[in-house]
RNA sequence: GCGCUUGUAGCUCAGACGGAUAGAGCAUCGGCCUUCUAAGCCGAGGGUCGCAGGUUCGAAUCCUGCCAAGCGUGCCA
C-alpha cells in the first residue's frame, strides 16, 4: 500500500518537474506515514512541507499542484490537502478486507519479510565469562539478543547466532583457583579463602565433583600453599597481590597438566550449565567461540601482524600499544603487556578479524552497556584492519537493576550473591521473563522488581496477550459445541459485513504487522513488536466485549470467524517469533 | 575533570532522521458477568515532555548552556 502511494508520489514529481515547477535536480525523500486520526484519511504524506523550501514554494500551493498531477486509481477514493500542507489520502474501504484473506492464506508464514534479503548477519550476544551460572543480568542480553536474531531471520536475513567464550585471561586463573581452594577443604585443609575469589556455592560443587574423580591427588599441604603469600584486604593486604600469588602458587604446585585439569573441570561444568540454561530459555547458538582457540591457532599474532604491517603498532614502556588514538580512540591501548601476555583486546581484536574473514555482511555484538567505553577501540580496530567499520553494529543492554519490594538487591558474580537467570525462570517462567525483558527498550535502563515479577498476578501484559490467543481458541471450541460448522469460504464472501468500528480497526491493525514486523528488526527493537502485540490484543479483547461472533446470520458469523481467525494467527506468529507461547487454553 | 547513556502522568515505560490534540500499562475512582473464558470490557481524573535559551511555518524530537542519575575513563575481562 504504501508502495503503491509512494509511486503515486514519485509519478507527481516527475510530472512537476517535466513542467518546471520544481527544480529537476531535487530528490526529496518519500515518507509515508500512517495516521493517527482516522479524520485525515488512512495515509498523509508531509512530502510538501518538506519540499516547500528546496522548491521556495508556499507548501500548501505545493501541496495544491502535487495532488493534481496525481494518477488516478480507484483504490485511492479521496485525497486531501490539511493543516499546513500534509497531504492525506483516503483508501477504499473494500480493499482492507483482503488482508484477512492474506493472513489466513500465509498462515505461519503471514509476516515475514525479504528486507534481509539473503544477506549474511552474525550476531553475539551473552558470551557472559564461563566463571559462574548466568544471572538477570544476562537474561536481559540473552532474550534481547535472540530477539534481535530471531526478528532479522524472520526479515529474510541469514543469522548465525554466536556466544563469545572468554575461556582465558586472569578471571579465569581465579575461578580455577578457587576452585582448587575448595577442593583442598574438601580434602580436609583448613583453607582461609580469599576475599577477591569466587565464592559461589557452585564452585564447591565443581570442586566436589572434581574430588570425586581425583580424590586427594591435587592435595597440597595448606601451609605450603600459602607460604610466602602477601596478606589479603582483611588482613590489612592488597587483595589483588594476594589472589595472582595464589594463582602463581597453585599453577607451581601443581604444574601445568594438573592446573589444566582443574580449569576444564570448572570451564566445563560452567559451560554446560549456561548451555543448558540458555536452551531452557530457548536460546541455541550455532557457534561457540572459544577465545583460546585464538591464542592455539596463533590468530592473535595473525592480527597484531597486520596491525603492525598497517603501521598501528608502537613499544612502549615494554609493552606492545595499538595507536587506536589515531581512529577516533581517545588514547592508544596495550595489546601484549610488558610481560609478555596478550591482553583480552588483542583477543577482541583477533576475534572480530575472524569474524570479518567469515565475509558477513553485517556484524551485530550486543554487549552490556558498562562495556560502551570499549566500541571506539574496536571499531578503530576494523579500520586498521582495512574493513569497514560500518559493517558492525554494537548494541547495548542496561543491566536490569533488581528489586526486592523497595530494597535494592546487590549482584556480584565474585561474592556469589546474585539471583541466577534459572532462579529468575523457575519463579516467573520462560514466557513471563522473556516478555518482560524485551518489552522495554535495549539501553533504557530496567527497574525489575522481584516481588512483582515473581507475583503471578494478573497485572502481567504477557497473559493480557495470551489470553487474547486463548480466547479466540474457545471461540472455535464453543462453535463445535452448538454443533455449528466453519465455512470459510462463506466467511471471505461476507467480509465486506465487518463494517463495525472494531472491525475497521482490527483490520487496519492487522495489516501493519509486516510493517511492524520489519521496522522492528531493522531498528533491533523487538519492544516495538511487544507493543503491536499488546494493541492487537486490546482491540481484540475489545471487539469480543462489543459484538458477539457466533450469531445467527451464518454468513456475517463465518465473516467475523475469519476476521478473528486472522487476529489469532498474527498472535501466534508474533509470539512465536518472540519464543512466547500461544496457548488454546487458560 | 573528560566521554557515553538516560531524564515524558503517582509508578513502570512508549513516542526521537522535526509534523496535526504527547500515548499505553499499573495504581486511583465509577460502571459492566442468566449471553462466545471478568486473566476481559466501558468511562473518569491525572502532564511547565529535567531547567533556560536558540534554530523555523511548526520542537518531547535538532543546536547551545545548565541541573540530576547511571556507566565508563586498567599493561582487568
Amino acid at each position: 500500500m504504501k508502495q503503491t502511494l509512494e509511486f503515486l508520489l514519485q509519478s507527481a514529481l516527475e510530472t512537476l518537474k517535466k513542467q518546471g515547477v520544481i527544480d529537476p535536480g531535487i530528490q526529496p525523500a518519500i515518507h509515508i506515514e500512517r495516521t493517527r486520526d482516522a479524520s485525515h484519511g488512512d495515509f498523509a504524506t508531509n512530502l510538501a512541507l518538506s519540499l516547500a523550501k528546496p522548491a521556495k514554494q508556499n507548501p500548501r500551493q505545493l501541496a495544491e499542484r502535487i495532488v493534481a498531477c496525481l494518477p488516478v486509481i480507484p483504490l485511492v477514493t479521496r485525497v486531501e490537502i490539511a493543516g499546513p500542507g500534509f497531504i492525506n489520502f483516503f483508501i477504499d474501504p473494500a480493499s482492507q478486507f483482503e488482508i484477512v484473506r492474506h493472513i489466513l492464506d500465509g498462515g505461519a508464514s503471514f509476516g515475514l519479510g525479504t528486507a534481509g534479503a539473503g544477506k549474511r548477519i552474525l550476531v553475539e550476544f551473552v558470551s557472559a565469562n564461563p566463571t559462574g551460572p548466568l544471572h538477570v543480568g544476562h537474561g536481559r542480553g540473552a532474550a534481547y539478543g535472540s530477539a534481535v536474531a530471531d526478528l532479522l531471520e524472520a526479515v529474510g536475513f541469514e543469522v548465525e547466532r554466536e556466544y563469545y567464550v572468554n575461556d582465558a585471561g586472569r578471571q579465569m586463573d581465579i575461578l580455577t583457583t578457587s576452585i582448587w581452594l575448595r577442593y583442598l577443604e574438601i580434602c580436609g585443609e583448613v583453607v582461609p579463602f580469599p576475599s577477591n575469589g569466587y565464592r559461589g556455592e557452585y564452585v564447591r560443587d565443581i570442586a566436589s565433583n572434581l574430588h570425586k574423580i581425583v580424590g586427594n591427588d591435587l592435595r597440597h599441604p595448606v601451609e605450603l600453599v600459602l607460604e610466602d603469600i602477601p596478606a589479603d584486604e582483611h588482613h590489612g593486604g592488597d587483595k589483588e597481590k594476594h589472589i595472582d600469588a595464589l594463582i602463581d602458587r597453585a599453577k607451581t604446585l601443581l604444574g601445568s597438566e594438573q592446573y589444566e585439569l582443574v580449569f576444564t573441570a570448572g570451564v566445563d561444568e560452567i559451560l554446560t550449565d549456561i548451555r543448558d540454561d540458555l536452551h531452557e530459555f530457548g536460546i541455541s547458538y550455532q557457534h561457540w567461540f572459544s577465545e583460546r582457540s585464538l591464542m592455539d591457532d596463533s590468530s592473535i599474532q595473525q592480527a597484531l601482524q597486520h596491525l603492525d604491517q598497517a603501521g598501528y603498532l608502537y613499544q612502549d614502556g615494554g609493552a606492545t600499544w595499538f595507536a587506536s588514538s589515531r581512529l577516533g580512540d581517545e588514547k592508544d591501548r596495550v595489546v601484549v603487556r610488558d610481560n609478555g601476555q596478550s591482553t583480552y583486546f588483542a583477543s577482541d581484536i583477533a576475534y572480530h578479524m575472524n569474524k570479518l574473514d567469515r565475509g558477513f555482511d553485517r556484524i551485530i555484538d550486543i554487549w552490556g552497556a558498562d562495556h560502551h567505553g570499549y566500541i571506539p577501540r574496536v571499531k578503530a580496530a576494523i579500520q586498521a584492519l582495512g574493513a569497514d567499520d560500518a559493517k558492525l553494529d554494537v548494541l547495548l543492554v542496561q543491566f536490569a537493576v533488581l528489586y526486592r519490594g523497595d530494597e535494592k538487591v546487590q549482584m556480584s558474580t565474585r561474592s556469589g550473591e546474585f539471583v541466577t537467570l534459572r532462579q529468575l525462570r523457575n519463579e516467573v517462567g520462560k514466557d513471563a521473563c522473556r516478555f518482560f525483558y524485551v518489552m522495554r527498550k535495549s539501553e533504557q535502563h530496567m527497574d525489575f522488581d522481584l516481588k512483582l515479577a515473581t507475583a503471578k498476578t494478573n497485572e502481567n501484559p504477557v497473559y493480557y496477550v495470551q489470553y487474547a490467543h486463548a480466547r479466540i481458541c474457545s471461540v472455535f471450541r464453543q462453535l463445535d459445541e452448538k454443533g455449528r460448522t466453519r465455512n470459510i469460504h462463506l466467511g471471505m464472501e461476507g467480509l465486506a459485513l465487518l463494517t463495525e468500528d472494531h472491525e475497521s480497526a482490527l483490520l487496519v491493525t492487522l495489516s501493519k504487522y509486516p510493517e511492524v514486523l520489519e521496522k522492528a528488526a531493522m531498528q533491533y527493537e523487538p519492544h516495538q513488536l511487544i507493543s503491536y502485540l499488546r494493541e492487537l490484543a486490546y482491540q481484540f479483547h475489545s471487539y469480543y466485549n462489543a459484538h458477539p461472533f457466533l450469531v445467527d446470520d451464518d454468513t456475517l458469523c463465518n465473516a467475523r470467524l475469519n476476521l478473528i481467525a486472522a487476529v489469532r494467527q498474527v498472535l501466534a506468529n508474533a509470539l512465536q517469533l518472540l519464543n512466547i507461547h500461544h496457548p488454546e487454553a487458560m
